[in-house]
DNA sequence: CTGCCTGCTCTATTACTTATAGAACAGACC
DNA sequence: GGTCTGTTCTATAAGTAATAGAGCAGGCAG
């Protein structure tokens, strides 16, 4: 898991990471059963504080993505071929979708050209159906 | 303008505003040059803090969406016919879908779904091609 | 001219968030 | 026993969010 972070960035550390965990996720590069670096681990290659770590995998816990404990560590418990969305996830990812397409049609990107690049961004995903680099991965 | 706000979301009272605004020029609702409340008025109206309304119009300002000036008050600078982006929102905006299309993914939301939504979202934009309640309105 | 409304600026306070840090505990594994 | 794991506690410094009040300069209607 090749992790990027931008540490000046203005989005806190422990959103990056959990945005770039859910998109490799969603990439395929992170199949369900996959194994994450444990928190001390990722923030030692991070160069950032454990607890940072921690905070970002105990968000992809309760949004469903992580599933963590002593035994195992961290490790992937779904991706997009687990099953349909829980009940009140669309509703709101609906509302944040029109918030974000909406400001791309007032800063002149025309209808077409946003789903084009929506298509663009779907299409990248699922690059690599069965799981390569799924396991020991360091950043 | 019908500006419905949650006050006790998660996210800040500002950014609501400035969102709503924003949906608000792309579904042609408020069109270049209709007029927005008043900081004052506006925060009467929702029953907030006129400083909480002041750093929303500033945010939109500083996206280039609103003008500000004491003669005309807020007025909206920008809509989806004003032209092509700014250099360096594409880039912005493109790893913010990535990120957004990418937790859809991974709750299970297959591609086809994920572009049906992006595309009815779409189509509800620029639904009054001629201003309809573009001036003086009240909240 | 007066009074009012406008955006705009300043200080200030309270509460919460972000990121840091150090310490400790229980369970698993070799 | 030693080391790794997640987990939990306190603590601190810096930043953000939202509140509040005061004031200024300019436009404009009366």
């Amino acid at each position: 898991m090749i992790l990027t972070l931008d540490l000046n960035s203005e989005i806190p550390i422990y959103q990056q990471i959990r945005d770039r965990v859910v998109e490799a996720v969603a990439a395929g590069e992170l199949a369900e059963g996959a194994a994450l670096p444990s928190t001390r681990q990722l923030a030692a290659d991070l160069g950032i504080n454990f607890h940072t770590v921690n905070k970002a995998y105990d968000l992809l816990r309760r949004e469903g993505l992580l599933l963590l404990n002593r035994k195992s560590g961290a490790v992937v418990r779904r991706d997009a071929r687990s099953g349909p969305p829980e009940p009140g996830f669309t509703d709101d990812w609906g509302a944040r979708l029109r918030t974000l397409l909406a400001e791309a049609t007032v800063q002149g990107l025309d209808g077409a050209a946003v789903l084009a690049a929506c298509g663009r961004t779907v299409g990248g995903f699922r690059v690599r159906p069965e799981g390569a680099r799924v396991e020991g991965e360091s950043v």
